[in-house]
DNA sequence: GCCATTTACATAGCTTGCTATCTAAAAACA
DNA sequence: TGTTTTTAGATAGCAAGCTATGTAAATGGC
């Protein structure tokens, strides 16, 4: 069969996530939040405050990506890191009240590029939608557990 | 309804995408390709030389992006351009036979990360989830062509 | 034929991702 | 206790995406 862009899951996927992307940067620009703040902004929503290394997991990026957002997300005056106590090496972020009166808008322009994105799509189909892309996620997850790292 | 990352079609669709990404870096860095430049390899494959502008509206990137990608292809000695004579503003971009070599590898490759990725997908399933992606990238193109360039 | 507009590309500057590698603290162990 | 190993972060360097903006060539009116 003929390899296509059209008929490669891979650049497909690339694609999409890159018009997500694009959207979404630009509905959350006048917020001042960048979409890489987000998985931080959710996981720290309760109040409570993380490590950098539980932060990363969370968010399914490596330690260093996770670092520099963190970094810029301090720049922006979105999260204090206070030294941990107990464990000199590491400190705990948490966010700001800046950070923490965003959140409810975050949420409606997520809901909202989410619900555009899938407007063609019946609820059954969005469903599917979201349950093939888990499922490929977990295969490549795996794959990518198996060799190193 | 909740907005977990695993409701989020944004963020499955983002997170996907990464995974990709990783598996084809590690799987081409041997070939010295890079992902960027697969678009350029697959439209310049029959040995057509395109402007730089055609090759950004295949690859469906902006056109600093593919200047950027062209200028580390050609460092890596994958692309020659020409100087257009009907056009002294433009350029005409075609493979090296270095290039050209190399892409069947590249064709194996991507054959083979997508049979993984979907490998815990019936056909049919295979066929939907491609399907599905197209009916969004769809969506949001318009979204995004509609409001500016 | 000349000026205004459009077009093709270049460049600057930023985000977000990655790998590889370094440092310092904590934990394990001999 | 002292040494080795592991762990948490920091840092360097690169890829690949974006927007905004500059320059020079081509085009389109008038």
């Amino acid at each position: 069969m003929a390899l296509t862009r059209e008929s490669s899951a891979g650049y497909m996927t690339n694609w999409a996530a890159r018009l997500f992307a694009r959207e979404l940067e630009r509905q959350l620009a006048p917020s001042g939040i960048a979409p890489a703040y987000m998985p931080v902004l959710f996981a720290l929503a309760d109040g409570s405050a993380l490590t950098q290394k539980e932060l990363a997991r969370r968010a399914a990026v490596e330690q260093p990506t996770m670092a520099a957002t963190l970094n810029r997300m301090e720049r922006d005056a979105m999260i204090i890191r206070t030294r941990d106590p107990e464990d000199k090496r590491s400190a705990l972020v948490a966010l700001t009240p800046l950070a923490q009166g965003k959140i409810e808008t975050v949420e409606r322009v997520v809901s909202a590029i989410n619900e555009l994105a899938l407007e063609q799509l019946v609820p059954d189909e969005r469903r599917q939608f979201i349950a093939l892309l888990g499922r490929v996620i977990r295969v490549l997850e795996a794959q990518d557990g198996a060799l190193g790292n």
